[in-house]
DNA sequence: CCAGCGAATGTAAGCGCATACAGTAGAGGC
DNA sequence: GCCTCTACTGTATGCGCTTACATTCGCTGG
């Protein structure tokens, strides 16, 4: 049983290959009741047309696709035993530690988003996520079969992201400049932590805050900081007075850096994190430690993860429209494709500061 | 700038166009000497194969293709604004209802899965979801695209299902039986049920459990109610005897359910919900009511959904492998790509009871 | 020194479709 | 009754690559 061609359902119908096609991509151009004819075979010998075939033909695949890092440890997981003789097992189960399943949320987030965007406007989606081993044969397989491609921060190395950009419009997603070559779409990172560090200058007299930083090569996290900064400035605070702790964007670690500040046994007034999952570490730790958040230090976050509205208490953050980062990516990649020789584009999305019990409830 | 091609490679290495596609394809076949010139002028022109032709003459995509159903309220967000003037806002968020986002976490889980398992075994994955209009033309434009397909529950019509699986093979995850001509994955939902009802019956001592079940034409909730019903016959308890509350799998009607249930007065000693989010629904309403979980009553969901791990009490649940579901589904594509022949298999996949406060700790 | 042979490379024929262009059949105008 | 124009439909080519087959090259054994 091969799957049936043109040929074979233009032969069904008694017409030629052309009309099978026409009544497939240009329905009007046929005659209605030979239509119906050609609409009958391809019912009943059950067609359905190549897209290699057409995307060569036509000279563009209606595909796009969105390449992302992994963070998680997906590769220890590869072999999992799918033949268990027992159907069902019972477990006791007892609180986790909370980072059983890193909550790489975002990517789904920006997933479902360009996924929605890309059908849309007709186009399918192609997702790839990077593996330890090398992205590169997975970068190039997917540049090959789509007409434009939307990479994740700095998940793919430049020569490589130079070589496909060749052949098919990159799109850079929330990552650091590279090069004046590609369109970015990215948040307001800086902006948004300005305000909110603003809002905590401002509202609640904070004099002292601290920032628990991320990765030092994140550039996520250098954007943040900046605004951090700013906002101090702005209230006429000298930023390098204050001490700057290392939270490396992890929730196991920023116990570890909740455990110092006990230790030490001073507490700042308020701890500014760089993304949520730090800042709930720290609230791991400060709940059974006896510290009342946000009466004895405030705490914030960044991002606006589902987790942070189920803590407690519930944290402040700045949410990210992780969703709408994957549709911006998915427009600049049409908008490139419709006008090649437009300049970059670089689009910010707006964030939202969500002012929750973490911070408020403290002062008046 | 057009994209370069065989052609160009190949003159540019001063090879033949078969060489080229040696090179990439079976670089064991190329002397070595040639092969680096020819990769050296894949590198200078920037080359990147194109899949289209390359799928086009070796018949195959190597592409899988995985379709949704969509759950959630996507359309109507579809037009959202991205020309806001400010770059950030500040918002004093309330705590909402829990139903702000409809944890369809589900298909995240078994779309990485599913991703995952293809690219380790060198196919790529494309996705589509399901929205209100007409999924036949995705479906169809998915089916061209791709070697294999797997179709969650009843996303897709049985006509529109026949017309695909006659080019390519189809898997169904997580439905009911559709003819026998197609390969399933699911998991084993009557036996997980049965056994936390029996759990619940032989150690809580349980004589009157009362099922929360979901929509009526769910096959999942059939089968889970099924396992329900096992579970007590097995103890010499009549099922027929015993009431059933109809809860939609929604959390707000399991709300009006469990509003329901108090007003009668009459609570029984354990409340046994088809999936986790009607088993949250109840205890956002007896929470605050003051009816102590597990004390007063016993509360279990299905699905083991992230939620019921970070609830008060934390739920007792039967936990779904969605991540193994996607990754079975692939696996299946490929066993029946590769045996075309093999009759149709139908795995199910193991789960596990999470016995967790809202059940526990009532009982010595 | 030459036949013979394996390795390396070239030649050429599609893969299934879109589409420019050519052709055909009516319908209307004269 | 003939010509023109429109509306369809058919013919033929090529999209960029894989691959069976033919060819050539460089050696080896006789």
């Amino acid at each position: 049983m091969k799957a049936a061609t043109v040929y074979d359902v233009a032969a069904h119908a008694g017409v030629s290959i052309a009309t099978v096609s026409r009544v497939l991509r240009r329905p009007g151009d046929v005659r209605a009741s030979t239509r119906a004819r050609v609409l009958a075979s391809v019912q009943e010998l059950g067609y359905v047309p190549s897209a290699s075939a057409r995307s060569l033909a036509a000279r563009r695949t209606g595909v796009l696709g969105l390449f992302f890092p992994s963070i998680d440890d997906e590769e220890n997981q590869a072999e999992a035993v799918f033949e268990q003789d027992t159907q069902v097992q019972l477990v006791v189960d007892i609180p986790d530690t909370g980072e059983v399943r890193p909550p790489n949320l975002y990517f789904d987030e920006v997933l479902r988003g360009s996924e929605r965007e890309a059908w849309r406007h007709g186009f399918a989606l192609m997702v790839g996520v990077g593996r330890g081993s090398n992205p590169a044969a997975m970068v190039n397989d997917i540049a090959g079969r789509v007409d434009g491609m939307a990479v994740l921060a700095r998940s793919v190395p430049d020569e490589l992201l130079d070589h496909v950009s060749r052949r098919i419009p990159v799109v850079l997603i929330a990552g650091p400049r590279r090069g004046d070559d590609y369109d970015h779409v990215s948040v307001s990172n800086t902006e948004g932590m300005r305000a909110l560090t603003g809002h905590l200058l401002d509202r609640h007299g904070v004099r002292d805050p601290v920032y628990v930083a991320g990765p030092a090569d994140s550039p996520d996290d250098a954007e943040r900081h900046l605004g951090f900064r700013q906002a101090l400035e702005a209230a006429g605070i000298d930023p390098a007075a204050l001490p700057v702790l290392r939270g490396n964007f992890s929730r196991v670690q920023a116990r570890a850096v909740a455990e110092e500040l006990l230790a030490a046994g001073t507490l700042p007034r308020a701890l500014v994190c760089g993304n949520d999952q730090m800042a709930l570490g720290l609230l791991d730790v400060f709940g059974p430690a006896g510290v009342r958040v946000p009466v004895d230090v405030i705490v914030t976050g960044f991002d606006g993860i589902d987790a942070g509205r189920l803590s407690t208490p519930r944290l402040t953050t700045v949410h990210q429209p992780m969703g709408d980062l994957g549709r911006a990516a998915v427009r600049a990649m049409l908008s490139r494709l419709e006008h090649p020789d437009q300049p970059p584009i670089t689009s910010r999305l707006p964030v939202k500061v969500l002012l929750r019990e973490s911070s408020e409830g403290a002062s008046a």
